[in-house]
DNA sequence: CTTAACTTGGACACTGTTGTCCAAATTAAT
DNA sequence: ATTAATTTGGACAACAGTGTCCAAGTTAAG
């Protein structure tokens, strides 16, 4: 992105990180924050705001950019090419599905506000991450065929967001989200068997 | 609702069915619509659209309160509560579920435009007939129990919507939706010896 | 055909949002 | 302690949306 560094004074270093962290706080929430809003909550002035991203387009821009890399890293952490695939699947949402939905309601409100367009060059490596766990459960055995991967990745997020709501309007509980979760989606990919052995 | 009946003329009626009919395709569809291009659709000027409806908040108003009208008499024609849930259900996802949708995401822009107070007075009906055919699935035995039926009621509509989103966006076709929706959906809420609970 | 209802076209005030600009005050770095 | 970067406070223009108003034109109804 940027190979000359502007040497930068450490006050817009810190305020450039509060804008980043507070926008993706407010836009992660599904709302679409004025510019007003989004300085009050950075405890900065509108100005300073303008002075640091030009334009709210190449705000937005930013805090996906910020998002796309902070989540691709927590999901290469989990390291979800490692174990059976509904194993990591269950780890995956039961560690870090908030995280996968924010960056979904993120690529929402850009995609409404930036269009289709500018979203692409940011390739979607983070949803990559899940589309290639499900297949591979399917490649597997593990998770079934007989509906079609594109529709299995789309209900997976469908159901997250589905979560993400309930726990928002404070329907349930956060502690009894991730079990709820799994189970859920869980018995949405896993392949039906009714002779399942019991060990857990 | 209205004992006085103040003797529209026939003008009058058609553009109010008009504006009604347009702007519940526009909000529908998830959009946010300005009076301008509300009144625009309608064929009609901003001047008679601010006649019929003072503000934007009656509008909404009105267009919801139709649209429960219309769901409620499509619903109640399914007759939910004969033959045993799972056909039912299957009846309601092949036959309805675009109208379902429609009328979540106008219940979902309503909203966040008038707020959850002005909402609570149009009592849902509508997505009582929905609960209550999960519900009744579940004390036959043919819906699980082992996740609550709050649960299981979101999960269905998020997954409904998934498949408008879907559908709307060209990556799946209209003919093939039902098939999949159904597939997900009953294997979503059916009982599986897989899911019965680990303990008790 | 006449009246009353309705629509039109356009102007207007008001509000909220984006984006720009600048002089003065503050703050980090050397 | 000096310099240069940064923030501040506020003003400003431009634009879009809501809601109001009205005089003149059109249309339905008796």
């Amino acid at each position: 992105m940027s190979s000359v560094e502007p040497r930068r004074r450490a006050d817009a270093e810190r305020n450039i990180a509060a804008i980043i962290r507070v926008a993706s706080d407010l836009f992660g929430r599904g709302q679409s924050p004025s510019m007003a809003e989004v300085a009050g909550a950075a405890g900065v002035r509108r100005a300073t705001l303008y002075g640091h991203f030009p334009s709210r387009e190449e705000l937005i821009d930013a805090v996906i950019t910020h998002a796309i890399t902070h989540t691709d890293e927590t999901l290469t952490a989990l390291a979800l090419d490692r174990d059976p695939a509904d194993v990591a699947l269950e780890r995956l949402v039961r560690t870090s599905w908030p995280i996968l939905d924010r960056f979904r309601r993120l690529r929402t409100a850009a995609l409404a506000e930036l269009g289709s367009e500018r979203l692409r060059r940011h390739h979607d490596r983070t949803l990559h991450h899940v589309d290639q766990l499900i297949r591979r459960g399917q490649d597997d055995g593990l998770f079934r065929t007989d509906l079609p991967l594109d529709w299995l990745v789309t209900t997976f997020y469908a159901v997250l967001h589905a979560a993400a709501d309930e726990a928002d309007a404070g329907r349930i509980s956060p502690s009894a989200a991730p079990d709820l979760l799994t189970r859920t989606v869980l018995s949405l990919l896993t392949l039906r068997r009714d002779d399942l052995p019991e060990d857990t």
